[in-house]
DNA sequence: TACATTTGGAACAAAATCGTCGAATAAAAC
DNA sequence: GTTTTATTCGACGATTTTGTTCCAAATGTA
């Protein structure tokens, strides 16, 4: 089971299915792209749904690794929070499969993709439940309940991707306006 | 026949042609976008590459009264020749339908395709041999075979296309090139 | 009411698609 | 060089999708 055929075509899928969604792409198009027979996909994935699994998971981590990059760089939590709202809306705005798939009316009604989204749901929580205790350790935030204020402020930026997804405004229109949503909340956080 | 419908079918058609391409497009999709039941595109067009073609029709006017627009406001031949080219080209890395039928290998099969190819390089070669002919008027060009020219200038924009299509350079980059190389054929033109 | 225009639900033949199977080929191990 | 293992692909069946037609219903119009 080489791993190198079997990122090939993650990434060629990548491809693929951001340029047409999961509907229209078929394991035709996708086998096209990574240069493979049809049937070799079904070698290294169970069906189309896994070779989708895969691509998201894929990219989830190119995008755990991006946010730690920058949460890394900046040393307080205001500031580590503005980089994971910022990071988490470009990627966003820019569609990858990752935001297809925690949004796509069509893809919602499989099981797997609620699967996917409930996952992730609690990944993000988790993560930002992090950056607010360490706010509270370094007494920047007020002694909040982490859980709750880490579930607000998602759900305040799934707010934000609605007319995000529906309306094609620009990336930086977008940021700037999430920016402005962010410290508002800061100012009611901080101490 | 309400000639609204029809172009409000046109429109929404434009719209997903452009997004999934002529063989993901389906006549639901465009239905839906349009607003209407899939039967009744069938009132208004025979099938789905009459739609194709009315929408790439369409496209075509629009490029034609844009290009007219910039030539009129340029009063020199080798003014308006740039504006042609650089229209041309934007338009073309922007993929609009007509450069996607112009270029699409699927669609290089159909018979309908065909005919708009031959229709639209008679339009281009007239246009610029159009151009040219003025440009030999007013002694800004040599007294040149304005047909083989503009033939020759025309295939050299085709052969701009095809890394184009290929590597997705930013259009900045590109439309640079091309004047680039305009520049170099004015040079040899222009007396 | 009578007539023309416009719409969309149901039906269907043809095409496309997913996923399987077994054979062919390449790579590795012995 | 032969056996074994890993990988690829062509062909196929079952199922779904899609383009298109037909007709009845709805809507406008005089």
């Amino acid at each position: 089971m080489s791993a190198n055929s079997r990122q090939q075509i993650i990434e060629a899928a990548g491809i693929i299915f951001e340029r047409y969604g999961f509907k229209k792409t078929t394991m035709d198009d996708i086998a096209y792209a990574a240069g493979k027979g049809k049937s070799s996909l079904y070698y290294y994935f169970k069906n189309k749904e896994e070779v989708f699994e895969a691509v998201v998971a894929h990219e989830a981590k190119q995008l755990v690794a991006e946010i730690n990059r920058a949460i890394d760089t900046s040393h307080s939590a205001v500031d580590k929070l503005r980089s994971y709202v910022n990071i988490r809306m470009k990627r966003f705005v820019e569609r990858g499969n990752l935001a297809t798939a925690l949004n796509d009316n069509f893809l919602a009604t499989f099981a797997f993709i609620e699967k996917i989204q409930n996952n992730y749901r609690d990944f993000e929580i988790e993560m930002i439940a992090g950056i607010i205790n360490e706010g509270i350790n370094r007494k920047e935030f007020k002694p909040i309940d982490a859980n709750f204020t880490s579930e607000a402020i998602l759900t305040c930026m799934i707010g934000f991707e609605v007319p995000l997804l529906t309306k094609s405004k620009t990336s930086e229109e977008s940021i700037t306006k999430i920016n402005n949503a962010i410290d508002m909340f800061f100012y009611g956080i901080c101490t």
